[in-house]
DNA sequence: AGGATTAGGAACCAAATGGTACAAAACACG
DNA sequence: CGTGTTTTGTACCATTTGGTTCCTAATCCT
């Protein structure tokens, strides 16, 4: 292994996904990624290969640090499933309070044209069901579900998934905070 | 007015907004617009400025044809608004059902960076509003929800349209219809 | 018929896109 | 010390991007 790299490649890929994260995959331009990353096109294609690869890879590191991060939201905390899910909800709120309005990067690409290519698809929905089944999770160990049999259950993490994709675009989209409130209100509310 | 135009504006409209559809403002290039709308460079900056304005009046025309169409299953049909909401949810299964995998242009126009256009922003905001105002009007002429205060009632339509937004979203991704069913499964169980 | 005015179309533009080629630089190992 | 191997950085590439220029063609109006 002759002359040794100079950049750490996991901090590189967090890089990455800041880039990515706040433009999206189309809209982030090679040298954006160079600039974000502090590398050059020499090391970037030796390491990543290309735009794509260094997605994919990305979005498995956003896997790790942001859905994770959710998925424990929905499995620790309070004894009370519908508890930790509003909750998970609710700390969407701040995030987009804080300032932050990248919104969720799976829930972007899922949108845009990137969710046209297969692999990228591929990864997409595999971490949007790791989120619907924690979702599911999250219902079975609660009071108000637990006599639910599992379709309707299931039915149900479904309707929490796609009102979380809902959530995180208008986050994104710059939608008044006070708009999604209201609407996470009346999530908390409906489930009891 | 010297020599006359040889396109029908409105139906040119047409044409760009199929285009805008299928792959959103920013994939959506100069050269597809321009065999989508049948008429070369020329034309189509002397009739419309630029692509960004040609956008804008897309998304008026989105406004009349799609999102009056929405509308007017929420606010036609069966007395009883709750079932008029069901019957939407239930339209846009169809549509996705029937091949349609477009998803909805302000929902997709949202998520992407097209929404950090202001002038793009407002229009996609005030458009999601009249989703948002159909929602509450529904619900107000529904028995279930007469007599709940307007407060809660508004906060349910902010639940309603941002469910719309993340269903959509969902159609766009290419998502199973089988989970997006179960989703709006869901949705008509809840909703009484 | 003829000037005025507008649409149509092609050539052209600079800038930006993702990606490659290749030489120089930095290390490991003999 | 030198050779082989890998990284780095730069110059370069073809292609595509949205947009402009400008000439010609077609119509209106007198």
């Amino acid at each position: 292994m002759a002359r040794p790299r100079e950049f750490d490649p996991d901090n590189a890929l967090k890089d990455a996904l800041n880039v990515f994260w706040e433009h999206g995959y189309d809209a982030a331009s090679l040298r954006e990624l160079l600039a974000g990353m502090g590398l050059t096109r020499g090391s970037l294609y030796k390491a990543f290969a290309d735009k794509k690869s260094l997605f994919l890879k990305v979005l498995n590191r956003y896997e790790v640090e942001a859905v994770q991060s959710a998925v424990t939201h929905l499995t620790t905390g309070p004894k009370d499933g519908v508890v930790r899910i509003k909750t998970l909800f609710a700390s969407v709120i701040e995030t987009a309070q804080a300032g932050d309005r990248r919104g969720c990067l799976l829930c972007s690409a899922a949108a845009g044209p990137a969710a046209v290519d297969e692999d990228i698809a591929e990864i997409v929905h595999a971490q949007l069901g790791v989120m619907q089944q924690a979702f599911d999770d999250a219902l079975a160990q609660s009071q108000a579900w637990e006599k639910v049999d599992s379709e309707e259950r299931g039915e149900a993490a479904c309707l929490l998934l796609s009102q979380y994709v809902g959530v995180r675009v208008l986050v994104r989209s710059n939608a008044p905070i006070a708009e999604i409130q209201r609407c996470v209100n009346a999530l908390q509310r409906i489930m009891g």
